[in-house]
DNA sequence: AATTATACTTACCTTTTTGTTAGTATTGGC
DNA sequence: GCCAATACTAACAAAAAGGTAAGTATAATT
């Protein structure tokens, strides 16, 4: 009776690595953030499909959690500009490691048609 | 204009990637099967709030993907045995670097307090 | 202070996911 | 054919996630 159960309902870190990363949105923003800083407006355009709503909601729960900053300069029209932060660069082996699981998985099913 | 759109839209490994092992409990249910061929009433002792509905439907969904297999022994009672795949397999360092990642987060939170 | 351009928010709705409960299916031994 | 034991499903409800559309905020320039 097992430390397992603790283990699996406390603080698993599987479910932590999903609430700050899960849904649909939060980690296509930070591979697009990867390349290099971007303005909301341009992330838009990279995720043509994302609302705006959603957007800047994933936006701000990742700059909760510190995945991401942002800076503001005061030009003429406001320019506000989202980074990646340190501790957001340490998602980059996950996402290669989706990146791999599907390109293995794709292979695999392609082959066994 | 872009592959870069169609390149995320279309058939993104990411998104492949949360198609297949996205929600509450898919991946939480392949760790339990990598220490060992499970039984459904054994997984529910480990995963101990998952309900029976989400349990067999995500082990069904896990079935068709094939990222799991089970076995019908007909036994005494209906013995069934949930197995990870070859496939299923890919998927372990995925979970290492949600693991790593949710540590790395923590030591860091931990660390700035 | 009015304008313009970007940044962000809010109210409401739809869809998807997850949970509850009670039920059905199958099997070998009796 | 009935029993006990496991495996699974179906009907419905609740909650969470996501989408739409319209609105507010800000700030330098004029």
């Amino acid at each position: 009776m097992t430390d397992k159960k603790i283990q699996i309902t406390a603080r698993c870190p599987i479910r932590t690595t999903m609430e700050l990363l899960g849904g649909k949105w939060k980690l296509l923003i930070i591979q697009q953030l990867r390349t290099g800083d971007k303005r909301s407006h341009e992330l838009k355009e990279l995720l043509p499909d994302i609302s705006e709503k959603m957007l800047f909601q994933e936006l701000k729960s990742l700059l909760e959690s510190g995945l991401i900053s942002k800076k503001t300069e005061s030009k003429k029209p406001p320019k506000v500009v989202y980074s990646i932060t340190i501790i957001g660069e340490k998602t980059y082996p996950l996402l290669k490691s989706m990146r791999d699981f599907a390109l293995e998985y794709e292979a695999f099913i392609d082959h066994n048609i």
